[in-house]
DNA sequence: CATAATTTGTTCGTATGTATC
DNA sequence: CGATACATACGAACAAATTAT
């Protein structure tokens, strides 16, 4: 057996909730089949030394996640979600990433406005400050369920006077940026961090409250070297690992 | 101006433990200049929309971890600790990458026990299942301040019976692979994850409670290409960011 | 088939923590 | 600093569905 889990003192944190997070870590890390069977509410209580409440409550939230099915009577079984892999390297291009991995890959606009590009872009851009930029706010989606919500800022404007329009009809960025002129592009580094989601982020990705995204930045060249793209990608940590591979 | 931010019912998350989360995401994230003047109390109940009694728990959670500081009858102040960046690629190695960033950057063995390897690491290093190999707790600090939280398998057992002493000697890691004849080693791939730290993770690490990590998973291969090393690193989130290079 | 044991589902009550005013 | 309303956590008891004997 594992041993004890003990879970100490709060830190603002609801019990039932740091009970649900711990066991949906051991499901997402494979410590349970896929198809098997939970153990039960009171052996549950007892692992956590909390009360069978406080257990059904945690148990709640994962089947409102869907990951866990509850029948009366028999007890309760793991559904497990495969985590998608996406791979971080020079030529990263989204859909073809995930091919073989999920059969419905695509994107959605929720809001595009050209402006003054803020400090942190026009520099990583090396436009002059107040540039013009296109801001593209989108989320992505694989077999359905939001993989993916980003940021990205193509500039200077008056280069992608139509990529937003022509990402909502092609719905690819690759080919709407071939439409503007960018036969080929690459990244040089990318940068990755986690956070807590904002409650609006959770809300867009559906996710729980304060669940933990993964945070990928990174500036996209073009085939002649000019920085021309800054992006912010939000990842749901529970559906998806970036993978690094060395070339 | 950014305009509201309402933050919507709790799910298991306190009030104030939200706000805190929120402020400090704002710091972190470089919203407010370091050493800059942090917006009064009663401000930050306006904005977040709660109390005031609300606003002044989560400041002193933040000053309670360092990053702000209250002056008497003047205000309070952002001591934002800048995040390292830990760079990730074939040939990284630990304190090589962090130079410049940290001045003082040493390691602690927690603890070490050689054992038969899990299944997933017996697979991952090409050896028989339950080949005995060699566990390594261990902690990463710079400047004080822990870093990470790492796991090494290393195997078989049978080649490797001084790696924890050594390393306990050398404080490297590279030193001490070298003297069980690894002359130089490379990573194929980084599978890089984030989730909560556990309550054993965090109080390790000196974190608050439910703190992120990022988790990086790689396999070791020595000059001859064999795979000798299995390692889960766990990075404390608010601390660092992992930067992943096109060579 | 009958009954007991197991497991989830529900309803009380009580004490404490959280958030506002 | 209280007074108030609501969420959180525990404990005990019982009902309903399923499985084992």
């Amino acid at each position: 057996m594992t041993g004890e889990k003990s879970l100490d003192k709060s830190g603002g944190v609801a019990l039932w909730r740091r009970v649900a997070d711990d066991i949906r870590l051991d499901i997402n890390g494979g410590k349970f089949i896929d198809g098997g069977k939970l153990p039960t509410e009171g052996e549950l209580a007892a692992r956590f030394d909390v009360n069978r409440h406080t257990v059904r409550r945690a148990l709640a939230v994962l089947e409102e996640e869907g990951i866990v099915r509850a029948e009366q009577g028999r007890g309760r079984f793991v559904h497990a979600a495969r985590r998608l892999s996406y791979p971080i390297g020079r030529r990263t291009r989204f859909s073809a990433g995930l091919a073989g991995q999920a059969s419905d890959v695509h994107g959605e606009i929720l809001e595009y406005r050209i402006e003054p590009a803020p400090l942190p872009i026009s520099k990583a851009l090396g436009l002059t400050p107040a540039t013009r930029v296109l801001r593209m706010e989108s989320l992505s989606f694989a077999d359905g369920r939001p993989l993916t919500r980003a940021t990205t800022w193509t500039g200077p404007a008056s280069r992608f006077t139509s990529l937003a329009d022509d990402f909502r009809e092609l719905g690819s960025m690759t080919a709407s940026l071939h439409r503007a002129g960018v036969t080929d592009y690459t990244r040089q580094e990318t940068r990755i961090s986690a956070r807590y989601a904002e409650s609006s982020e959770s809300h867009q990705m559906g996710l729980a409250p304060g669940a933990v995204l993964l945070v990928g930045t990174y500036v996209n060249r073009d085939q002649d070297g000019v920085p021309f793209q800054y992006t912010m990608t939000r990842f749901a940590a529970d559906r998806v690992e970036l993978v690094v591979s060395a070339e």
